[in-house]
DNA sequence: AACGATGTCCATCATATGATGGAAACAATC
DNA sequence: GATTGTTTCCATCATATGATGGACATCGTT
């Protein structure tokens, strides 16, 4: 029952957000009352940040499966795994693109374990894509190229329903549109520097 | 006092979100009291809709000045140009970087005034940036290109108090970092298109 | 000064929401 | 079958919130 209530807690935090879900609603979804919602989770607080450990956790592990594919691979081809993998993963669960935006403005304490570490995620990918060699190295610069992919992809995912009509293309094609994008935008601005880096 | 209850919205609805913006707060930020509020904005989805109006007027100002600079330049320069006067802009004015993302998640009628209308804008600067001719031939790619890096632009301003320590700088240079992550991203994208497509 | 229009505040209402206590159902162990 | 621990539900509370009605104030016009 708990994990009954997590899975509805998670689609429906990241349809409405944290304030506009209401534990009733959430209880409803299960079928059950609210009062069990609380007995098994606490206050409302924690039952979030239940649900954010988890979507945190899984975040990680693709990401170590985007290491495990990048080995021995070029820059482009490493830029366009990580994207595909990404990308795969979110539409599958969209409410994840959902609550990590949600996530940026919520007024809370942002040192709180309740965040999804982001900062965590865009060393790792840099790290993935052997921008740097270790997670400390990672320049200012490459972080901030890697946050504006990063938020590119959360943005179509998470307002699919919003600029799928915008594009006038079916749910399937759109998918393709988005990732064709993100290569295009970023594997050129990428590639162009490291193979002018190497050429000196 | 309609005009300081606006401003006030403004800025709280930009920090809070519609749902945990109260229209106590408002009233109490400018030190009237709630029924005041109602007296001039009726209920408070007015208010944000008069909000969402100001906004739009004033995004739609700055797409004109973008046009009007951009003229007989060519494709690289125009680029900067659109991202040094949307940067300063919305950097001036964070909270309507806010407000708009907020509106990607609202699960109202996306049909209404209410919404900003990206689309809108994502046609305009396709346009101004001479990638078609005219509005209605503006390319779904081109489109979704433009959409990328405008989510780029509001996701580094919405989320600056969540980046900006994150990536380590200061207020001042976390501007500049953002701009040059945005133009290393964009132009190379475009302009390697656009050369190869003229060579031909 | 009288009057009406406009603006502002106080008191109040109805509702939604987070949360809890206690009773009842259920399950496991002896 | 009794006992104990766990789970679920019903009833209820306290509070926050959107919204309104009516009284008071302010100001310009006559």
């Amino acid at each position: 029952m708990k994990a009954r209530i997590l899975a509805s807690a998670r689609r429906l935090f990241g349809e409405n957000g944290f304030s506009d879900t209401t534990t009733r609603m959430i209880a409803r979804d299960v079928s059950i009352d609210v009062s069990t919602l609380h007995y098994h989770w606490g206050e409302k607080q924690d039952l979030y940040e239940g649900v954010i450990g988890a979507v945190h956790a899984e975040i990680m592990e693709r990401f170590q499966e985007v290491e495990r594919r990048c080995r021995d691979v070029d820059l482009a081809r490493r830029l366009e795994i990580a994207i595909d993998i990404m990308c795969d993963y979110l539409f599958e669960h969209p409410e994840v693109a959902n609550l990590i935006l949600f996530g940026y403005f919520r007024k809370a304490d942002h040192t709180a374990v309740l965040d999804i570490n982001i900062s965590q995620y865009i060393t790792n990918i840099a790290v993935a894509m052997e921008l740097a060699p270790t997670p400390e190295t990672v320049s200012v610069r490459d972080r901030a190229r890697i946050l504006a992919v990063w938020h590119s992809v959360l943005n179509f995912i998470a307002g699919r329903n919003y600029f799928r009509p915008m594009l006038d293309v079916a749910p399937v094609p759109y998918v393709r549109v988005v990732k064709e994008t993100l290569k295009f935008i970023l594997v050129p601005a990428f590639t162009a520097e490291t193979q002018a880096s190497r050429k000196s």
